[in-house]
DNA sequence: CTCCTTGTTCGATGTTCGTCGTACAACGAA
DNA sequence: TTCGTTGTACGACGAACATCGAACAAGGAG
């Protein structure tokens, strides 16, 4: 028994109404992390190696969790895979046209940087 | 001349249209910065030394070098002091309801947390 | 079972951040 | 000019962060 891993740690969401703010501002304050909410966006359940980010795995496996831990998505374990999924009615019921907001912001800042 | 400070750096301000969300989102997602932008948000124009923060003035000016170089503060000279006045409508208009809503969620926040 | 795929955990590295104390610069008033 | 007020610049410190590579765990396909 060379490691101590123990099994495969279970996901941890936080309840909505113990979303912080700050916490989602911190969250999509990172291109990496504002990518794949924004992927979300257009679909609505991905695997976590489908998102189109240029990261090292387990980079990847960071961001998810200081988003599923800010509330802003969901994941979901299906056999071998992680579905993710944007907690978009959740979030909104609680700081309402937040994350939309922010992401049209971001939608905006890069079609001004692309003319 | 035990020092070479120079003079007084010269206070730079953002291009409205220079202004990136991701470093307004995360100027926002800070406590004490949160606090600086919703007392702005009440009083239009304020001296540096009369925020309801308490930290170190030292930290006090770092935390209104963040809002400034981020776009969200803009600051004024005005012999001994420095005004500070919210950057709203340039905000508003490169990213429409952007500050609007993030100040909301935080006070709606802090609503329900005074329950 | 064996191999491949998927994604995680751990540990390390270098950077950025929030905080402070100290020194100091500019201004205004006495 | 001297003194008090206001706010800055610098340097330091510990914590948090983004990133990676290596090892590994679980599941599916053959």
């Amino acid at each position: 028994m060379p490691r101590s891993h123990g099994r495969r740690a279970a996901l941890v969401h936080p309840d909505a109404g113990a979303i912080d703010v700050l916490d989602v501002l911190h969250a999509l304050a990172d291109p990496t992390r504002m990518t794949i909410v924004r992927t979300l966006r257009a679909d609505p359940e991905r695997a976590c190696g489908t998102f189109p980010v240029d990261v090292a795995p387990s980079t990847l496996t960071h961001h998810f969790r200081v988003l599923r831990e800010a509330g802003v998505i969901r994941q979901r374990e299906d056999g071998n895979r992680r579905w993710t999924t944007l907690r978009l009615e959740e979030l909104d019921a609680r700081f309402p046209r937040l994350l939309d907001t922010i992401v049209s912001a971001y939608d905006r800042q890069a079609d001004s940087a692309n003319t």
